[in-house]
DNA sequence: TGTTTTTAGTTGTACTCCATAATCAATTGG
DNA sequence: CCAATTGATTATGGAGTACAACTAAAAACA
């Protein structure tokens, strides 16, 4: 996200807003709403969604190489160079050389980056519970569960769509 | 959006993504998943999706304000000017002087531009039936519902969701 | 009325995110 | 051993956006 700022224009006051019946724009707005969210509760951190994103997945790969790492998190590996520096920089990530190749780099978190990531998970349990308490836990779980299936890979050809997004949670893949 | 390329990275493919199940998260790769398709279906009109919402608003307000206009899509209003001269370039919007105020303009979509928004229409309608191909009617219905509640301005202060008006509170619609 | 304050629109600047190309060194596969 | 590939880095540029400053016109007001 460019200039964020969770926008919030909108004129006419308190009416819901013309073009959200457009999934794509709610898609988007929805989107900006809760990075807006996420920057109010835990970006007091300093930690922004992506890095914070980037946190959890090293700490669910610990040892990963750079470009792991930037492919799970659909970055760029050079832009996630630059990235990873400002997470060394505040000493949340480590970088040490791998043993079994000398290019690659194998990515850690420090005790530090534990330590943050544990303030900002707790953060944003309390960013997750404004939204369910915004939807209610059912509707809350069934909005994931929809967007989970519009981004499924490819649409099993099985049989019912909205059933096939229940596997997946946190354990990461072990990867290379 | 900025490098718009609709992002489809992640190495481990034909697996759900390993943190959609971050309602942020989820929603971000909706929302550029949904913008790609929107590029792949409109964008061989050349019409990019805020172009698209821009030309929507300025029909559905003939004689419109910038101002109005930008509010409604929530663009600042120095970026609107920029904005605007590009639609106006490729002959799609008309800025006419306004009768009542000589600072203003009244903005209106040009001949050509009914036109291109009636072909954009028809694209925008076959990405639409590709969603609900998706998820299935009901459950898409049920996506954009889901989306506009979390979207709504403010929870009516009156009986139903009274506990939500308030719990929320913790930065979620800081408004103002 | 004349003066002050707002408002509509514009320009210019700066910053962030992101894609891409080019490069270097190390690894891998004939 | 050499060619092709791969991990990582640097550099460059485009796109979206925030923000400040400015002009001209309108509105408020004393």
């Amino acid at each position: 996200m460019a200039g964020t700022k969770a926008r919030q224009a909108h004129t006419a006051r308190d009416e819901p807003h013309p073009l959200s019946g457009y999934a794509g724009i709610a898609l988007r707005r929805a989107s900006l709403a809760v990075y807006g969210a996420f920057m109010a509760e835990v970006g007091t951190l300093d930690v922004k969604p992506a890095e914070y994103a980037a946190l959890l997945v090293i700490q669910g790969n610990p040892g990963a190489r750079s470009a792991d790492i930037s492919g799970l998190l659909g970055i760029e590996k050079a832009n996630f160079t630059v990235f990873l520096r400002r997470l060394e920089r505040r000493g949340w990530v480590a970088r040490e050389p791998s043993t079994t190749d000398r290019r690659a780099h194998a990515l850690r978190l420090t005790p530090e980056g534990i330590e943050l990531l544990q303030a900002a998970v707790e953060k944003r349990a309390r960013l997750e519970a404004g939204l369910v308490a915004r939807l209610g836990a059912v509707d809350y779980a069934r909005l994931v569960e929809l967007l989970q299936v519009l981004l499924a890979p490819e649409a099993a050809p099985g049989k019912g769509a909205a059933a096939s997004a229940r596997a997946v949670q946190a354990g990461f893949p072990p990867k290379s």
